[in-house]
DNA sequence: TTTATGTAGTTGCATAAACAACTATATGCC
DNA sequence: GGCATATAGTTGTTTATGCAACTACATAAA
């Protein structure tokens, strides 16, 4: 079935490419724009922290599917930013949890606010039903591969 | 529409997170499986040389959806690599043609068969039809923030 | 023909990813 | 207790991205 071979190919240049960049690009743009100086790398660190606050690097490491030296840099930046602090846990001397300073908390409503702007410029045209089934698509393919 | 909020914020990580990830890490380890020691950054260039021979790397900017200085420094990688070669254009003197070499072509055929490997085991269980929307979604995505 | 403006490509800098090798601490078993 | 093994985190290396500044060439208008 060559023709849906081609066609599956699209689908994985926008899987791997085109969408995800264009929505990294936008976000990163929108994010610089409102005078918010962070990646959205750091963004989707401290978006897990602003639901729960002193998880291990461990547990972000499992909550934004990157391996332990992406986690030990970007808490290294985001550190350096003043935006979290380690601080050594009591119950497992290997083990830092992560807390977000002052200045991280003022920042979430406006990071929020751009996201969620992002993401409505992003989905404008889609319907409900098929932001669902796209959901599900991306996550079967998480589910095969991960 | 607080609940609806929230089932777009997921597909915004599985856009721009998770499943992309998976997809490129599955990738890339089943070509080093395959003794094909190439990145899926590289393989993504070559992908279109593939199709049509000569680009000029700002052909390949357009293709890929990267900016001038990732394609030099992936031409510059892959001549390393000795894949492609940089030729300057005889119309324009400021543009390069990339073409590939024996050895690039060489690769093509037990690269492209990884990849449609990789793509099955990335869709078992998904539909034709739910492939059609979820590629449509990414399209419309695309087109609103690109 | 000169000048302005646009385009192709390169370089420098900061951030991030994958992978392997490493240290330190914890846990489980004899 | 003492040893093997597992887990948390760090560091080094290579590759890649985004952005800004730059060079060289092309094109169009005065």
């Amino acid at each position: 079935m060559p023709n849906n071979q081609f066609k599956r190919g699209e689908l994985y240049s926008f899987i791997t490419g085109k969408a995800s960049t264009a929505v990294a690009r936008r976000l990163q743009k929108n994010f610089k724009l409102a005078g918010i100086e962070i990646t959205i790398e750091q963004w989707s660190v401290l978006y897990h922290l602003w639901k729960e606050d002193g998880l291990s690097q461990q547990q972000l490491c499992d909550a934004t599917f990157r391996d332990k030296p992406s986690i030990t840099r970007l808490v290294d930046n985001l550190e350096k930013l003043k935006l979290v602090k380690r601080v050594p846990s009591k119950d497992d001397r290997r083990s830092n949890l992560i807390y977000l300073t002052p200045e991280a908390d003022q920042l979430q409503s406006r990071t929020m606010e751009v996201a969620n702007q992002t993401l409505n410029e992003a989905l404008e045209g889609v319907t409900h039903g098929q932001v669902e089934i796209a959901k599900e698509v991306l996550h079967m393919v998480y589910e095969n591969l991960k």
